[in-house]
DNA sequence: TTGTAAGCGTTATCAA
DNA sequence: TTGATAACGCTTACAA
């Protein structure tokens, strides 16, 4: 009852098929004014709808990319996919969002089930656990865009936060204020989770580059859901830190709670910063000072890359794009005063 | 060099093409345990993928959905979502998400667009400026759900918050605590976004049930961008509100920047209530009490929904399934000293 | 300037 | 138990 072929327009405008279809595909040049009149009568009357389906099987292409991510709660998911989006619309592409909860088998599945259906690429905020899938993908050229995370070994485009830098900011920050006694907040550090290493890497570093010591009891990391009881215990002991960085939203969730429910006052008890500019950082007292990441950039840069490997299918060497971060200055962390050596 | 077809593992596993079909799709029942396992073998060897498009032209059908949302940054947005993709996982669907950032034009160009790709159905989050579009849906019994706003006159499925019932919390919550100035804050109030009507005339109507004033300079409603300056206006006068209903986050947002550059003191300068659970309800000070919307239970409702309708193509009434409010009381509203007659 | 016909990679209907 | 063969709706040489 339902189903407007080209054929049924091709026989109401009494052309073929394929004047039909140079139609609709723009290609007037070799078309009469005439028929090109009759040809939109048939497709206005008839209400026409195009299967794109269709094309595709013949074109080997469908204008279509997936985006598999490892938390669409997060904000920076959000965010970079919002620039995804954005950069797809323009070139008349869609995108399938798929969300994997940080589950390897999720991301083999959703991975296989959208090559099956002709994606014309892939980017992915990846899990870190399927190598050697991520592998088979590079080697047979298939568009493949790693956002977020990489994964050491595989030689695909990455677009990343320069995470060490983003440390760096945090840490020189701090200790150019006259911090000493610095603690950093971090879920768990598991090797394949690459930027979480490097911002505690970046953490180290710079600590030890401005001459401040690497205490092993600041560096929490563990899960979210003991953040809090891990905090407790740092505080409970005698030399709690002066200032904690937050390695990102999630984890400053868990401290900001913790100074709630502890009374602890920011800045003076404790100075704060944090990667991830979070939507309340300037309405919370004090405004917290973060560390931004170009989200919209990271997104956009994401999305015009993986156009670029689907237009030239070329060799092209695999680049890792590091993202500048950016200190917002607000009021968790202020100035200390000199006289104070550290004690409380 | 790559495509391997069904047309190849049938040659290398000395079968039909039919039988390999046969074969992917399970039918097993009349098929020798030998060429079964030819099958699996040449499939292993050639590293065979079914192609997905070429079932679905065949079949009618892609197992995908869309997604039209008008604010993908939304945080009830990214929740509802979140539920509709996870539905979608468990039957094996995926979801192309478009963002139309409220603009008529690009919803029509995404619905169509979506339509020629097939999918299988689509769950929008309307502008509600393209009834045309949306009534020729529900003619041709396309598979539709509404999520958040309604369109009136489309006798569509559609997903919503009892938005009076969250209005009346808020109000009766207030009063209740002796507030008699009550105010609301409200982004433009547009006819044809249901919802923010349906909170307002919540507002209006519980006040009078509850023998309170509708005082006109106590609504606002206005862009975003000038909440402030209308704030300021209103808190200049003699007569500021004692509390204010923020009818989603983005105006309680506006509220608190207010309140905060202003030395506003929260709740005993002014109580407040919102709809939404902002993330960060429970760690700003005071904690906020706010109405939450049931995000997750929406998405999955709309999920399902569209799913039946996607089975069982027949009429099926058009059904609005209003979602309850919950309040949930933190500390940004305090009980009124009953002395105090609303004078300042 | 337009039409014919051969695909694209599946599934489905019959036969064998 | 398996195999021909014809769709599915469109694109694209190549002819006319």
């Amino acid at each position: 009852m339902k189903k407007v072929t080209m054929a049924d327009v091709a026989k109401l405008a009494n052309v073929s098929k394929s004047t039909v279809s140079q139609y609709l595909n723009k290609r007037y040049e070799y078309m009469s004014e005439e028929t090109r009149k009759r040809i939109a009568r048939a497709i206005e009357e008839l209400g026409y709808q195009p299967n794109i389906i269709a094309r595709s099987l013949k074109q080997k292409t469908t204008a279509t990319i997936g985006v598999i991510v490892f938390n669409i709660l997060h904000m920076l998911t959000i965010q970079v996919l919002h620039a995804i989006e954005e950069a797809c619309q323009e070139r008349g592409f869609h995108v399938i969002v798929c969300n994997t909860d940080d589950d390897p088998e999720k991301e083999k599945k959703y991975i296989e089930m959208l090559r099956a259906k002709q994606v014309d690429g892939l980017i992915i905020f990846p899990t870190g656990k399927n190598a050697e899938i991520y592998q088979k993908m590079v080697e047979e050229r298939f568009p493949l865009i790693f956002v977020d995370r990489m994964v050491p070994g595989i030689k695909a485009d990455a677009v990343l936060l320069d995470n060490k830098k983003a440390a760096a900011l945090a840490v020189e920050y701090l200790a150019e204020r006259g911090y000493q006694r610095i603690g950093v907040v971090a879920p768990p550090l598991v090797s394949h989770v690459i930027p979480r290493m490097e911002r505690i890497e970046g953490f180290r570093q710079t600590l030890t580059e401005k001459g401040l010591p690497v205490i092993a009891d600041y560096v929490v990391a563990t899960e979210i859901s003991s953040i809090q009881s891990e905090l407790a215990k740092l505080f409970a002991s005698g030399r709690p830190p002066q200032a904690l960085f937050a390695i990102n939203d999630l984890t400053l969730m868990e401290i900001l709670h913790f100074v709630k429910n502890n009374g602890i006052h920011v800045p003076d008890d404790l100075a704060l910063i944090s990667i991830d500019d979070v939507p309340f950082a300037d309405i919370y007292t004090p405004t917290l000072t973060t560390i931004a990441q170009p989200t919209f950039a990271m997104g956009k840069k994401a999305a015009e890359r993986l156009f670029m490997q689907i237009t030239k299918k070329q060799k092209h060497k695999p680049q890792i794009f590091r993202f500048p971060p950016t200190l917002i200055e607000r009021k968790s962390v202020r100035q200390r005063g000199n006289h104070n050596d550290g004690r409380q």
